[in-house]
DNA sequence: GTGAAAGCGCTAACAA
DNA sequence: TTGTTAGCGCTTTCAC
């Protein structure tokens, strides 16, 4: 069944019932109400491929996530969404796995499905950027960066602030009285990690500490393992800081295991802030100090920006930094 | 640019730049090689819409999901996103939010893109499943039906035994002394609700225990907080019970949650075993004894389905019913 | 090994 | 208010 059968069963021609439709151009009542009760009737569903085709442009927007079980991604996608359906477009999502290459996969794929425009949250590392540029060099679609700022790329994006918050993060144990902080970060190839790293520096300069090399470990942000031996190992040796600073969701988990498993009791045996507010341990009652970036409202404002961008073209590039926001919730506390 | 273009920059036929575009069919290794330097030159990217349309054929498989922050469902469909890239297919979102509406306009979307095949996660309550027959009726489209079996609906599936799940659960306790057993469960509408207490049930009768209607609660299965004020009050007033079934994540959320604010130990004070095993709450150290579905197998399995369906339209209906597995962890204990 | 041309199902400009 | 028709960019058959 198509558009020019069901003209012909009708006894009128495509144009009266692509009018009907897609509810544009007028239709006498009769004429129309006749076209619907066919198309019931038939149980027509118009080929969404032609129509696109034909009007050379789609309805749904590519959305490139590193990891679609990282809790915080999943937050800015719903945000995303949300904005999308307000909008009447769908969303494709591409999983990346972490890999450049995949992403870029996946852009190749959507510019084939003359996707409208899209939101890239990137994997890159600090030693792919080149890549990742040189990939999107004459990408022709509209495309909105988010959650990684990443420099020399001129899109637009929604972006969180790490160094600051990792300032904000630092400045809270220092206020706690602490001179020794430890910072557990992702991998030394992570900009992120970079970031948070550099947040760190600077409040400890700020505040005339002086670091130790020591005091920064370099972790992994996509498993819990990899710091959670760490920690095990420190509780077990006996010379677990008294200050921790997770530098993601996960380095969080692998401290709240480790102290339980350990008996220590964050806000009094030890002080924890962590990047990343994440539902489910409010959930649970465990209340740790963080540095909120509001994933689904970043989300929403990405989209925002993309439905912007795709009214106007010319218009400035807007790169929104979002501040993050810190929610005190004592487990920075220590017992003297 | 498009194929016609780029054929005459080359000064060859469009069918020729379709049979390097596509690698099928025979061209001189010259000829390909220049289509192929051009196409890098120019940037071509070929329009799937049209390759789609032409081919009456899309690559992309919908997937229709209740809600993308559940954890359950997230791995369900990373394993069916692992398996399709592994097929070359591409996946679509749709986000129902709970609301059978929703899930059945994403299936006319979905029909519209005249995608391949979906897998469906249904949202369907018992009081709507005339809806959603009615529905699918003349869907024509492979449809694999996932977690909730829907009876009366012809589709392959793989469906989670909930009645068996709970009644593994109930034993447990049983076995562990108890007699006087709480299940929290979802709305009374819910179909999983529904199972889950009838598992429950039967364990009861088999084990001749003689269920008082009050231990069988209906909370809801979408939020933690509905199960979280019931059981907060049940602690205030001091008539906590000794075991209790949680009957999702949510529930068994609330349930630590609570524990946590009243000191209650869990495996030692209090008997707790839950439906859904979730590697978050492994992470935290928090034993819980569950059931598991593995739904990252179950999202695999679906999708594997969908592929042998797509091969032979004629094949039976293949309905797998996973066998749940029992996972102790010793929070089934309670000191005598 | 290559090309011409018919079609996929729809939209939209133009004509009536 | 309705119809005719030329595309949209590609695939594929058939002929050469």
């Amino acid at each position: 069944m198509n558009i020019r059968k069901l003209a012909n069963i009708c006894g009128v021609s495509v144009a009266t019932v692509s009018r009907v439709i897609n509810d544009k151009g007028n239709v006498k009542e009769e004429t129309k109400e006749k076209i619907l009760k066919t198309i019931e009737e038939f149980d027509f569903v118009p080929n969404a491929l032609a129509r696109n085709l034909s009007r050379n442009e789609t309805d749904v927007i590519g959305v490139i996530v590193p990891d679609v079980s990282n809790a915080f991604y999943i937050e800015l996608i719903k945000g995303a969404m949300i904005e999308a359906s307000n909008n009447n477009l769908n969303v494709v999502f591409f999983n990346s796995q972490g890999d450049i290459k995949n992403e870029l996969k996946a852009m190749k794929m959507l510019r084939e499905q003359r996707i409208r425009g899209m939101l890239l949250i990137s994997c890159v590392k600090k030693n792919e950027v080149d890549v990742l540029r040189k990939g999107v060099k004459n990408l022709n679609i509209p495309m909105i960066l988010l959650n990684k700022h990443i420099e020399n790329l001129n899109y637009d994006g929604v972006f969180t602030d790490d160094v600051m918050a990792s300032y904000l993060l630092t400045e809270v144990l220092i206020n706690n009285g602490h001179k020794d902080i430890t910072i557990l970060t992702g991998s030394e190839n992570s900009i992120v990690a970079y970031n948070r790293v550099k947040g760190y520096e600077n409040a400890c300069k700020d505040y005339g500490i002086n670091m130790k090399k020591e005091n920064i470990i370099y972790t992994n942000f996509n498993d819990v393992e990899t710091a959670y031996n760490i920690l095990r190992k420190m509780a077990e040796e006996k010379r677990m800081p008294k200050a921790i600073i997770a530098g993601n969701l996960n380095i969080n988990l692998a401290c709240i295991k480790v102290f339980s498993e350990f008996n220590i009791k964050i806000g009094e045996d030890i002080s924890l802030v962590a990047f990343d507010d994440i539902k489910i341990l409010n959930e649970l009652g465990i209340k740790v100090t963080v540095v909120s970036q509001n994933p689904n409202d970043m989300g929403r404002q990405a989209f925002k920006l993309l439905i912007n961008r795709l009214k106007d073209k010319n218009s400035p590039i807007n790169k929104i930094h979002v501040v993050p926001e810190l929610l005190i919730r004592g487990s920075e506390k220590i017992k003297k």
